[in-house]
DNA sequence: TTGCCTGCAAAGTATTTGCATAACA
DNA sequence: TGTTATGCAAATACTTTGCAGGCAA
């Protein structure tokens, strides 16, 4: 599991000021704290999750400007937003690493990541076969995760 | 695009009133007119627009029902719910035809379907690795479609 | 100083639920 | 006749927006 390193995070974070500065955008308090939240945890986290690790911290940003703030560092290309049909939004670390998919619990909601060169080859190829001009994709394995599936056995 | 015979809805339709007996649900006009339009249509309708292709046949079908009926249809394994991230759900008929995944236009918004076993088996080897318990998954290439394409020449 | 940001509350969107009435078996 | 479904309206959950006051440059 790909968890981000507090050098990178401080990168990304850098990379983020300067990119609110050349699109005119203040550099906030709050917009920094978001930033780093999502930057250090390296996993998918909810507006919500986002908000308790700020409280946690003793800060306190209103939930629209979470929401305003992921909406800039999404634009910025240093976050990207996921929907694994929770009913709400995760949000994720642009990292330097390579591209990734996802493989999902359903029984403890649990977010793990996978690389494979060669299914992204495929889906470029698929693409091309149907005429259909790729920007990105979405391969998600919906299942039982490793721990939950020792619980099975425990129980 | 794997668009249902007249005749195969009508199999499906027949397979969701004996679901529905099976389980002593009463067979209503309601249920049989949702159904209906999602078999016949074999695309990925959002509840928007199976509300409105029932308009357009002169029946009137409250939006509670149509939600309660999909769920009805889900749970029987004759439709498949969609979330594309687009704020909405839709819903597709589960028809004979065999595994496929979707290509989504991000200009038009239409959805097309390709199947490829390969794709499908490496998925499954992928999740092995990965000591992952393998269920469903979900293959989504977002791009631009053959006619959207087309429109940017012609501008 | 000027303009964008923030937080609150209100609005918005898709979906779900409660309840009185209506339809199926 | 006894369930269960239906339709309306209200509730819900997440997200967005409007606006008055507050920071950043």
């Amino acid at each position: 599991m790909p968890r981000l390193e507090k050098d990178e995070a401080a990168v990304l974070l850098d990379r983020f000021r300067r990119y609110l500065k050349d699109h005119h955008h203040p550099v906030t308090r709050q917009r920094d704290l978001v930033a780093e939240v999502v930057f250090l945890s390296g996993g998918h986290l909810s507006v919500e999750e986002i908000q308790r690790r700020l409280t946690d911290q003793g800060e306190t940003v209103g939930l629209a400007t979470i929401y305003r703030t992921l909406e800039v560092l999404v634009k910025s290309g240093l976050v990207r937003a996921h929907d694994f049909g929770q009913g709400f939004r995760r949000y994720e670390a642009m990292s330097t690493q390579a591209d990734h998919e996802h493989l999902i619990c359903v029984r403890c909601g649990r977010v793990d990541e996978f690389a494979n060169e060669r299914l992204e080859r495929m889906l470029g190829i698929i693409a091309d076969e149907q005429q259909f001009q790729h920007q990105r994709h979405r391969v998600e394995i919906y299942g039982v995760c490793r721990d939950c599936q020792r619980k099975d056995f425990t129980q």
